[in-house]
DNA sequence: AACTATTTATAAGA
DNA sequence: TTCTTATAAATAGTT
């Protein structure tokens, strides 16, 4: 605790200054009186006002949920200010703890109602939104996708199975040329090309530096819709 | 211009005077005089202080970089603050108009240092952090993935080709069977199922309401790191 | 980078 | 949930 012994000052200056000491986790007594002068308000305790909280989990459940409520919706004003403010292209995604919800900066669904007035470099911008949009779709049907290459292996070995004793058959029927052609399908065709590296994914998580990724701007920009 | 006539009037009351009007564009010159009274600072001109902005593009480029640097920064200590109040996940990606740099709200680079010392739930956000950049390293990668998609569709219309001639020489040499599970297989196996949709994806994009994804959730608790 | 007077976000309470 | 209000925090403009 920290006591000022201070007369008539700016209140700006009273301000600063309690800033500073809330920061140090010092409450000022005496600011509080003359703070009470200066703006009537009434001193609560010695910690006057709602004070700033600690950055940890919030522990009451109700409150919790008011506080992401107001925090999402902070988050999500500034994200938009930013793409906006600084031309940028700002993807965001919030999953709170209870709700399960998802949460996207920029979309069709927010932009929709002023698509009538907007230039050309506005649709660029848009089209981007859109397309970070589609990204993250895309990477939810992802394991869809694999998992559909893997049944169209499998699918693809027993028709290759199929083959060979079709190809067994020629070949007791008198026929010749067939079998080395069936083997060379079964490893030519390289069933098998890169799958294990999906199935394990080895990734490098440092996607900050922008060398990690050199081809990223170029395919984001390429890319259209639809 | 708005022109009060007031005594003295508690300061806070001044304050949101002089916001609401500002925020109709106008300006309090009583209230300027009073301020400067409590306050003790100058009336600079008619519109007293920096000034809210507007939301649109920050025309001067080194402005926008400087607002970009500052807010860039503002965007990602409160996703962190969300995040870890509010037991919530957040990712957030930024691109730049200018640097094209990307940006985490969270990663293994963020957190390496503090690694050390975590309980179980610390982890367990940690790795549903990684999670998610996990999710976009795919979500770039599915682009790949797809092609080679195509690519065995086309390698088994080949071999099934090839699965056909072989059948009809098989008939050919008066086996009988084989015919019709030539033909059944070509449609039994279903290689097109759902490959056109990807193709020219059609893409709900309003992904902030909950029933658009119902499994989401699930697939993403469930999935495991390494 | 630092400063500082604003604007904005938000914690607490109703 | 929504409103209010006082405080904390962010930041626009300047140095």
């Amino acid at each position: 605790m920290c006591i000022y012994f201070m007369t008539l000052l700016r209140i700006s200056f009273l301000d600063r200054c309690r800033q500073r000491e809330a920061k140090r986790g010092k409450t000022l007594i005496f600011f509080s009186f003359f703070y009470f002068l200066f703006k009537g308000e009434k001193i609560k305790g010695v910690i006057m006002g709602r004070g700033k909280i600690e950055i940890k989990k919030i522990e009451k459940s109700s409150s919790r949920q008011v506080t992401f409520s107001k925090r999402r919706n902070g988050l999500l004003k500034k994200a938009k200010e930013l793409a906006i403010l600084c031309d940028a292209e700002v993807g965001l995604i919030i999953f709170s703890s209870s709700s399960k919800l998802h949460h996207f900066a920029s979309s069709r669904q927010l932009m929709g109602e002023e698509l009538s007035g907007l230039s050309i470099k506005d649709l660029r911008n848009l089209e981007n939104q859109l397309e970070m949009s589609l990204k993250s779709v895309r990477m939810r049907k992802g394991h869809h996708i694999h998992k559909e290459n893997l049944e169209l292996q499998k699918k693809l070995d027993l028709i290759c199975q199929e083959n060979t004793e079709l190809q067994r058959k020629v070949d007791g029927n008198g026929t010749v040329e067939a079998n080395e052609g069936s083997k060379s399908s079964s490893h030519s065709y390289g069933f098998n090309n890169g799958y294990d590296e999906l199935q394990a994914p080895v990734v490098d998580l440092r996607l900050s530096l922008p060398q990690q990724l050199p081809d990223a701007d170029t395919s984001y920009r390429n890319l259209r819709l639809f």
